[in-house]
DNA sequence: GCGAACGTTCAGAAATTTCTGAAGGCTGGA
DNA sequence: TCCAGCCTTCAGAAATTTCTGAACGTTCGC
C-alpha cells in the first residue's frame, strides 16, 4: 500500500545512511526528503514542516545541497516563496564533486613526492600518485558511458 | 634537499586533506607517518613519538585503519613489540572499501523504490539505484585495468 | 510607499566526536 | 613463578560540530 508512513521511515532510513557515507545530517535529511516528494519543487517552509526543524536549519542545509549542486533554486511565477528542486543530474554531479575531494588529495601527494628522497616512501607515493590519476582520468569517462547506455542502449 | 621538516609539514598536510576527505584526524595522521616513513614497518612507540600523542591515541588509531585494510599487524622475530606495516593494495583496497559504502546506500534506495507508488519520486529513487548500480558493477573492473596497466604496459 | 510574509544570519546551547592518562592485561625472558 | 615492557581499554575532559531561536533584510501585493 506504500502508506506515507512507509514513504518517510524510508526517506529517514536513506538519510541516516547518507550520513554514515559522510554527509551531514540534515543536508541528507534534506536531500532525502527532496528524493522522495512526488512534487516538481519545495519551499524552504515545506521542508521545515517535512523535517520539523527550525527555518534557520533549513536554510543551511538548503544552502549546503544547492552548492553541492543536487539542488536548484527557481522561480515560480506568482508564488512569493523561493522553490527548489533536484537537478536532472544530481547523482552524476556529486560523483563528480567527490572526484575533486580525490584531486586535492592528489595535489598534497604530489608535494609528497617533491618532498621526499629515494626509498621506500617514494615508492609508496608514487604508486598512490599513479592510482589517484589513473582514477580522476577514468571517472569523467564512466559517467559518460553511463549516460550513453541509459539514452541509447547498446553501442554499435 | 628533501629535510626532515619538509617530510613531516608534507605528511601532516595530507593527513588534513584526508580528514578534509571524510577521515577521522588521528587515522589519518597515522596513516601518513606509514606512508611517508623509509622504514618498512613502525611500532605503535614509533607511531607515538612521531606524531607526539600518547599511546592511548595511536592504539584507537591503529585500530581503525587496521580495520580498513591500509596496514598489517606483522610479528618481528626478536622484537616484542608489534609492529605494522602498509599493504600492498592498500589504495585499491580502500577504493573498493569505499564502494561497500555506497552499496549500503543502494540498499536504502531500493528500499525507497519499494516503498513509494508511482510518481516523480518513483522516477527519482530509479535513476539514483540505477546509476549506483552501474557504478558499483564498474569499480573492480577500474581497478583490474589500474593493475593490469601497472603491471603490463600497453595492451596490444 | 506600507505592511506582511519569507528567508537568512548569527550567537549561544546542546550534542557528538576526539583525545588523554591511568589502570589493567598479556607476553616472553630470567 | 615473577618481572618488565608494551599494548589496550575506558571514563572523563576538551574541542568541534550541529541546531535553534530571535533579530534583521528583502520582496511583493496592495
Amino acid at each position: 500500500m506504500t502508506g506515507e508512513t512507509a514513504r518517510r521511515e524510508a526517506a529517514e532510513h536513506l538519510a541516516l545512511t547518507l550520513v554514515g557515507a559522510g554527509m551531514q545530517r540534515m543536508g541528507a535529511r534534506a536531500l532525502a526528503a527532496f528524493l522522495f516528494s512526488d512534487k516538481e519543487s519545495l519551499t524552504a517552509g515545506d521542508l521545515a514542516d517535512e523535517l520539523g526543524v527550525s527555518a534557520g536549519s533549513v536554510s543551511g542545509a538548503v544552502k549546503m545541497i544547492v552548492q553541492m549542486g543536487l539542488i536548484e533554486r527557481i522561480h515560480v511565477a506568482g508564488s512569493r516563496r523561493e522553490h527548489f528542486r533536484m537537478r536532472d543530474n544530481a547523482w552524476t554531479t556529486l560523483y563528480s564533486r567527490q572526484h575533486s575531494v580525490v584531486d586535492d588529495v592528489l595535489t598534497a601527494v604530489e608535494k609528497g613526492v617533491e618532498a621526499v628522497g629515494p626509498g621506500l616512501a617514494l615508492e609508496r607515493l608514487a604508486y598512490m600518485r599513479d592510482f589517484y590519476t589513473f582514477l580522476l582520468n577514468e571517472a569523467p569517462m564512466l559517467v559518460e558511458r553511463f549516460e550513453q547506455q541509459r539514452r541509447g542502449g547498446s553501442r554499435p
